[in-house]
DNA sequence: CGGGAGCTGTCAAAAAGCTGTCGTACGTCT
DNA sequence: AGACGTACGACAGCTTTTTGACAGCTCCCG
């Protein structure tokens, strides 16, 4: 039997018991051109849920009344089939989640990059759009880089990058052609949190630069310094 | 602006009395782009039954209610010829179920890994669609995994895995060439509830490397680390 | 031409990954 | 029942890679 799936602007309930890291979420998703809610609390969580009606949720699983799975556990009794990207601390009860996330939903441990977890909400949320989902492919000019397969080419040329530059490069990609300040950079491929008082994010460019733009001789580069502001990654355009 | 994408799926209905599992299971379907609905009872499963038109069901033995039995004779009654595969205790009722897994029907033991599962219910879906159906044999460059025979060869050369091996070595060859982590490994392929502290996964990945990579010498490794990340089995590029 | 912003080489600590060894569990064969 | 063989995973040692601090240097821009 056929069916329909409706696809439209992403609808993110945030359930942190901490608000600033709530908030800190609902700020970039909403900056993705999503709609996001938060709640504080389990109790809230799924008086929100039940409104809201949202497509994904971020849950993290320490919350002062109702714990994380004690929502989780409401949430689908309501019917709500919605998937979920559980938050946990570091060494906390990540085990215990394992077992949740077989599914397909995924988990991520505090302190996290902002970048990672908008990465794992936009694969699980193409993964649950059904059969036959699309490849994630970004490209700037004649750089590649496919998001499951992890493979990045400059023209042909395949590139090995570090965990690192790696993340660092899809911000850029997926940002281009904007500029990026170095702030931003760090805050969103760093954990929030990184105390990294360095030139980190020059020391990255740098070494991505290096595996990018010199990897072909003959190529113009792609990243672009723009001086007192930051980073771009494009075409150059004079 | 909204989107119409047409779908067609296959339809999963699950009976367990224990939501977590029932969870489990429609979630990993949906994942696999399936359509799944839940029951907790055997009541709820009949009625289900009649309004779903599931392809397929999976159903827990131990239930509240009516038992696993009485839901498969009801539905059989009912005229339902819906294949089913039973999920049971351990040391439950394995044999009694035994006779009843005529025709394309099968079994599972809890606990089990949900790999193994969605595995089984393709190979009884796929057996249910008639006389003359397709053998399922996977393949990646020169090795083929026949998951009819659990034939595993590279080239003309015949592996020999263990069970754990050979799952491993599915899931990696099912969803290649995307990269999986160690912990997407772990929670797919292992039973539900392993507490696997330790490095397993990248255990089984050395064993099955010597087994596949070092089988013929000359021949290019197919299992790749992405360091950071997890792995991959695809042909070496570039 | 001076100063600040940016770039990059070097290095050491930490993280990630690989594999040998060994004990246990389980299944099978006699 | 006992002996044997295989599979699995805990553990630990070792190797390789990654990361970021530091520092000196360059280059742009006024």
């Amino acid at each position: 039997m056929p069916q329909y799936v409706r696809v439209e602007k992403v609808r993110l309930l945030v359930v942190d018991d901490d608000p600033p890291i709530a908030d800190l979420v609902a700020t970039v998703a909403r900056y993705e051109g999503w709609e996001a809610v938060t709640a504080n609390s389990g109790e809230e969580a799924l008086r929100l849920a039940a409104e809201f009606h949202p497509d994904i949720v971020v849950l993290d699983l320490m919350l002062p009344d109702l714990d994380g799975f004690g929502v989780l556990d409401k949430l689908r009794r309501s019917g709500a089939m919605v998937p979920v990207v559980f938050l946990t601390a570091r060494d906390g009860v990540a085990d215990r989640v394992a077992g949740l996330t077989r599914g397909g939903d995924d988990y991520l441990v505090k302190p996290f990059a902002v970048e990672e977890l908008m990465a794992r909400l936009r694969t699980v949320l193409r993964r649950s759009a059904g059969p036959g989902f699309q490849r994630s492919v970004l490209q700037v000019a004649d750089l590649t880089m496919d998001e499951d397969t992890r493979e990045v080419r400059r023209g042909e040329k395949l590139l090995t990058l570090t965990p690192t530059e790696y993340e660092v490069l899809r911000y850029l990609m997926r940002k281009s052609p904007t500029v990026l300040t170095k702030a931003q950079i760090l805050d969103h491929v760093w954990e929030y949190g990184f105390g990294g008082r360095s030139n980190v994010v020059e020391l990255v460019v740098s070494r991505l630069r290096r595996k990018l733009d010199e990897s072909d001789d003959g190529t113009a580069p792609l990243i672009h310094t723009v001086r007192g502001f930051g980073y771009v990654i494009r075409q150059a355009a004079e």
